[in-house]
DNA sequence: CCTACCGATCGGTAGG
DNA sequence: CCTACCGATCGGTAGG
């Protein structure tokens, strides 16, 4: 009603005498906590079948205050996707300033983000599942953001000296690593008796060496 | 198109004298119409984004209508997980009845699996992120033929003699190689120069022998 | 920071 | 008493 936001206004300039600039300072932390709130909820119940009250819910806030701190749904969408892509681009840059030797660049690099996996189910989960969800704009921040990564695999991939003749399968080969990696989002439990480190070093192995014994590949 | 595909369907249809009783002979025909039609809008939209009415405007019939055949949005879900899981399971099955040498087995599985993901896009992708909007039994009873078609990938892996020391990880490298073949619908094109066919022999080369040359490995 | 609401659309069903 | 089918609208709830 008119006469509520009337209201609400006039303690708006009574609070910016004393407060005259920006943002409370919890304002950011606010944000956050329900993004990590938001993340898990639109990773179980698919972005259209998340609802923001029940994300207030989660919050302990009231719909409307859940508003104040985002705009929209859309928005908190790309605020979870984009930062979890930022962190996976930052882990790429963290490895390559080691200057590592290239097969220890590939382990270090499975191994890391295998490590940030393990406490980012439902980022992940979000950004394979959701990111289809934002509008253009966001969306192709999002993915350009994406194909970087891609792309710092496919360079450190291309380090390694694949097989003759495979190198214009460059960016499908970088792909199914991805596939095995991010795959385990779909099966990899924290709690369970293989552990995500253990899978780093799988996956290194495999894809380096293959699943199978070399001895009894000779015999077949 | 799916939705010229239903018209058709009703076009065949018999008038109520000629058949007096039962289902019509068509009513199976209109359902895996309007099951071919719903796969790709649930995929894209996501189950709690796609609406029935929308649905329906796809089959070109009106919504009390498309209610006629299917009782429910979740039983459209569980005909489309379910037929496709039972799919998968058949071409194991067809496949293992070859027997064929362990290697020759693996890689005619990998290559059966492509062929039938180049055709089931839309499937496999409400298999992976709308199974979880089913009721519990529903849900069981395709998780429970996805564990099927996992063992019988494991087994048929079990022949290849692994590397030793691998026998307790015999789920997880199983997983590994549906993270290699599924992950593909995230980024490979029916249309792209790479084709389905190109990356069974990819998956099946890494799986066994690695990306990276044993060669350049000797002296790194 | 809340209750009270809105325009619209949801999944599903009434009468005929 | 059955299936096939439509225009209109139900009770609730979505995002805002």
């Amino acid at each position: 009603m008119s006469g509520n936001a009337f209201a609400a206004c006039r303690r708006t300039q009574k609070t910016a005498l004393e407060m005259p600039r920006g943002k409370s300072p919890t304002f950011e932390l606010q944000r956050t906590g329900i993004l990590q709130a938001a993340a898990p909820l639109f990773a179980e119940r698919g972005f259209a079948g998340a609802s923001m009250s029940e994300l207030a819910n989660a919050c302990g806030i009231s719909k409307p205050l859940l508003y104040h701190y985002y705009d929209g749904k859309e928005d908190l969408l790309f605020d979870i996707a984009n930062g979890y892509v930022d962190r996976l681009i930052k882990i790429t840059a963290q490895v390559r300033d080691r200057h590592l030797p290239p097969e220890t660049h590939f382990r270090t690099l499975i191994e890391q983000f295998m490590r940030e996996y393990e406490h980012a189910q439902a980022q992940h989960m979000v950004l394979v599942q959701d990111v289809k969800f934002l509008k253009t704009s966001q969306r192709e921040t999002v993915e350009a953001k994406e194909r970087q990564v891609v792309d710092e695999f496919a360079r450190v991939i291309g380090t390694l000296k694949p097989r003759v003749g495979k190198r214009k399968l460059r960016v499908p080969i970088t792909m199914i690593l991805f596939g095995m990696i991010n795959w385990t989002f779909t099966w990899l439990r924290a709690d369970g008796s293989v552990t995500y480190s253990d899978m780093a070093d799988i996956v290194s192995d495999i894809f380096l060496n293959g699943a199978v014994s070399p001895r009894s590949r000779e015999h077949s």
